[in-house]
DNA sequence: GGATGACTTTTAATCGATAAAAAACAATTT
DNA sequence: AAATTGTTTTTTATCGATTAAAAGTCATCC
């Protein structure tokens, strides 16, 4: 059956929205709850009612208040709150990175459904959407098996990586004055400028401020196949990152210099200066992701 | 339960096999038959089992023999012969295609699973794998939209497709003499001479040629994620043959001769001109496969 | 006339079971 | 001993059922 894991968020969600809240103040409205919570009406109304029986909320119908201060403000542990599809990817990642490396390992829908504790139409299904990624292959009737972590791998990556974001650097680098992307840059500017100051603590910070300034660059020109591909590079730098943390600050340090240089060169509109300082940083990360790739 | 699709397919390939032979010689052994049909041992035995009962087959462990002439040699029907999930690809194409192409019409799994006779569980994997085709978008916990066969559709796919094609027609045209893809591609240009000289009558043999000149291109510099891509645009190219039949034949016709430009300017190693007629082609076949796009 | 309550209906996420196919193992035969 | 056949075990493809969530209906209330 269904995991109520979307109950179990917005319940959450509902706790931080009330605490935020006066003692007696009224409940929003269900259509309200229904959007801020981004569900559905009939979850807000369970959310409500387990509300209500906890005591955080009183009265019913129109006239229903907010009692924040209850101790009776407990909230469902976090892994209750994402779904099962979500945990598998989690799962699987770290069965894939951690334990078992290997190119040519075979993936078996049975052993791992057993090992993640679920069905294994959720593997499958799984599977069948990491197969984009080219990290595994299947083999009809056979199973899949697992690819390899290679250096080909990264280097094939790159390549297209180079491709789309060149080509998106040019079409920023030619956006006119007016355009949005420009205050948006800035704002990046600063953040990495932020960031630096206080890099010896911050540096963790990275990686999303990273994923953020490449997808700016990326929506100059909106492609679905690039916005995709873009998908496939997030989740693998997501997961290198957890992975190997060895010289993580000072690889950050470095990779923010190189943005700083690259936004740089945006502004000044200067193609030939926009293709070097991106050829630059993106030569800099493929080296930072092949030195933790494995042979071939 | 799993069908038998891969057995029923086996069984006429050995039908096919068998009428080879003459009457009285030795089937071949049970491994010999796996590695020719494709499938496992297991199956092979069933395959056997069955053309013994309809009397094809006579004698048993070692000593098998083969009865061509027997008027019981009959096959099963093409469409028994397919997976579940290669039908639904199918089906689901036709759908998408003939009777229902608005953008924004929402596709609901329960309902295909009863037009298509399969369970849900096999449209949601199809969805699943189609998801990168960027024709449909998923909405957690509320199903699927269909975003359309659009002109922005097909402007996005043919972006990508020629970055993609220039970088590996460039990649060819610097490979050394001694390379194979040379041979491949003299071959290729025979095939097209031939059809050119049939095309009254052959013409609908272009799509399948179409794809190899293309796919062969892109072995000059292999990379999985350009490769997928290829995928991608075979598929809509099928059905968009399939489906678009107006002008076929002359369309076809255009395109051989612009091959075949492609083609010379390749054999000239000729960098600028390769990149000519690389975009020439790709641009007459963008506006064709733009004059079906359906709005925006 | 939008918000609510109390339902009902429809749809998606997830599970577990079953038959087909593959793979592994064992016993022959040449 | 290598190739071939016979037998058993494991794994994939597919189904149908169940519960959570979304969507819809409609009467009622302020």
């Amino acid at each position: 059956m269904k995991t109520d894991s979307v109950f179990k968020r917005a319940f959450n969600d509902a706790v931080d929205l009330v605490s935020r809240l006066e003692d007696g103040e009224p409940l929003p409205s269900e259509n309200t709850l229904s959007i801020r919570l981004g569900v559905s009406r009939t979850t807000v109304r369970k959310v409500i009612a387990s509300l209500r029986a906890s005591g955080v909320v009183s009265g019913s119908g129109r006239e229903r208040n907010v009692h924040p201060a209850s101790e009776a403000m407990h909230r469902f542990p976090q892994d209750e709150t994402v779904p099962m599809a979500a945990q598998v990817e989690e799962r699987f990642m770290e069965w894939l990175l951690r334990d078992n490396a290997r190119p040519g390992t075979a993936i078996n829908e049975l052993d791992l459904a057993r090992k993640f504790g679920v069905a294994t139409t959720g593997i499958r299904e799984f599977l069948n959407r990491f197969q984009r990624f080219g990290l595994i292959e299947k083999r009809p009737n056979a199973g899949w098996v697992f690819k390899g972590f290679t250096t080909s791998f990264a280097l094939e990556l790159f390549e297209i990586r180079e491709m789309f974001e060149l080509r998106s650097a040019r079409a920023l680098a030619t956006l006119p004055d007016s355009s949005q992307h420009w205050r948006q840059l800035e704002a990046l500017r600063q953040e990495h400028l932020a960031l630096l100051a206080e890099i010896e603590t911050r540096y963790h910070d990275f990686s999303d401020l990273d994923s953020r300034f490449h997808r700016l660059i990326s929506t100059a020109a909106p492609n679905r196949f690039i916005d995709s591909f873009y998908d496939i590079i997030t989740v693998i730098f997501h997961y290198h990152y957890q992975w190997n943390k060895h010289d993580e600050r000072q690889r950050n340090e470095v990779a923010i210099r190189e943005h700083l240089t690259y936004i740089e060169a945006l502004f000044s509109r200067n193609i030939s200066m926009v293709e070097l300082a991106c050829r630059a940083h993106l030569s800099s990360a493929r080296d930072t992701l092949l030195r933790s790739t494995s042979g071939q």
